[in-house]
DNA sequence: TGCAAGCATTGACGATGCGCAACGAAAACA
DNA sequence: TGTTTTCGTTGCGCATCGTCAATGCTTGCA
């Protein structure tokens, strides 16, 4: 299935690094608090974070690159239920278990937090409190749009609102999304069989569905794994999508956007 | 699209009655303040009880009935991306808005607080604020469930999969599940049209669905929204989803299930 | 009771996508 | 540098599904 199944915890940990810019509304003996309880951990392309049917003790924070959440079948199928990026909480707080496994798509580096700490911090923040309710509302939001791009009955149509799903909720994320020279560059950060995964259908249907949309001019796939959308009002005019085709439109006239956390 | 599209706000509000059960590990004092402050309203079936596009300033909490979540598209078009029962909470905190619609999708009981007032209260009792960081995660679980279900790629098999999350996930909904006789019996509360929405398909592949699954000797349907499940072990095999089956068995086994809020 | 509207179902046909297999390219490895 | 492995792509046959249309069935209404 994937390259490596290496152990599930990562090696260099560091200390007493700013945990996260998005923590910025927090009273300041909170943030030194939550900075002197973190360690930083890097997760490797493939490394397992965390698997489904361990209980862990851990509260993490995603703080750079991209990691891929997904069940797996005992017979090794495997679906994936989204991707997380900077500022995105793994691990359910109080005693609830995670059914997922949760693997690096690219190199990571998490924020973790016992979980033991993380929640006495909490009983006494009640800033940092709102701050997660809100993440977990976002995150619940994004959940139902990703249901949206899935509703589609097509393959095509899954891959152009898996498209503007990028523009709209990733953008700030660099390693995923960059608009140099005028022009959106996607970067997929998972391979075929995982995408096809991810949309419900085969790898060879993802193919030719983008390669359909490259005949049709409508995007460019110079690798493999990066699209350039040449014709951005034919995606969203496919994607019969108003909401989230206004989201990815506004998303490229701003520039970037907020922070997910605030 | 739906048979009656009446006024947002039902009628004749009720006070003063315990607004939740699974309120229940509250301090009774919160309790008394809550029950004070809500409002019991009535939704019928095919009322809305709130718009994307409008900006309301209540909190709802679903007493009884069962509600549908769906996004609305200009051409009229609906993607529904879940359903809520009892327990379910309508309205995000703290001044995010909802980009859904929600209507009832069989008569419905809301019990409503104001925005202000619900989050005077939650500002004062933690207990209160984890009961509701639960349910969203809790929700937040089964939005991915959802997704795992639309992943498999042939109508068939989400529609084998939408009926083991039912049984699952909504079995102490009485309306829609019971086990009377020994034989479980799923009630369908939404039209064709809307479960193809739901599963990302149409209303006659639906049909033939079903029937093909009555075929087999599977399932039973003596009305059309009315499911008999005669042979479980089918249709835990064809849905390929251990976990999501070894949930629905246990739900049988157990008899029903806790509340959702605890 | 009769009528009309909405919904579920069924059939036929064409489009789409899956499955298998082969090929090519790129990366990992020695 | 050559080899192996993995991944992406392409071709083809067949199952599935979407589409259009016609038919019953049920419900609400007159």
């Amino acid at each position: 299935m994937t390259q490596k199944q290496s152990d599930t915890h990562a090696s260099n940990p560091t200390c007493g690094n700013y945990p996260m810019p998005e923590f910025g509304p927090l009273q300041d003996a909170i943030l030194e608090e939550l900075q002197s309880a973190c360690q930083v951990r890097r997760y490797e392309q493939g490394q397992a974070v965390v698997r489904a049917s361990e209980q862990t003790q851990t509260i993490c924070i995603v703080r750079s690159g991209i990691l891929r959440m997904q069940k797996t079948l005992p017979d090794g199928r495997q679906h994936m239920v989204g991707l997380m990026v900077r500022g995105d909480i793994l691990g359910h707080m109080f005693d609830q278990r995670l059914c997922y496994d949760i693997e690096a798509a690219v190199p990571a580096d998490l924020v973790t937090f016992s979980r033991h700490t993380f929640e006495d911090i909490l009983a006494r923040s009640p800033e940092l409190d709102r701050i997660l309710q809100k993440s977990l509302q976002t995150e619940l939001d994004r959940t139902r749009d990703w249901l949206a791009v899935l509703a589609c009955p097509t393959v095509r149509g899954r891959i152009v609102r898996f498209l503007l799903v990028i523009c709209a909720n990733f953008s700030q994320i660099e390693d995923l999304f960059s608009t140099r020279g005028g022009q959106i560059k996607i970067r997929i950060p998972i391979s075929r069989l995982d995408l096809a995964h991810l949309l419900g259908t085969r790898p060879e249907s993802i193919s030719r569905g983008l390669h359909a949309l490259v005949d049709d001019g409508i995007i460019d796939l110079p690798q493999p794994n990066m699209v350039h959308v040449l014709d951005f009002g034919l995606l969203v005019e496919e994607a019969e999508e108003p909401e989230l085709s206004a989201a990815a439109a506004r998303i490229l006239q701003n520039g970037h956007t907020q922070p997910r956390l605030s």
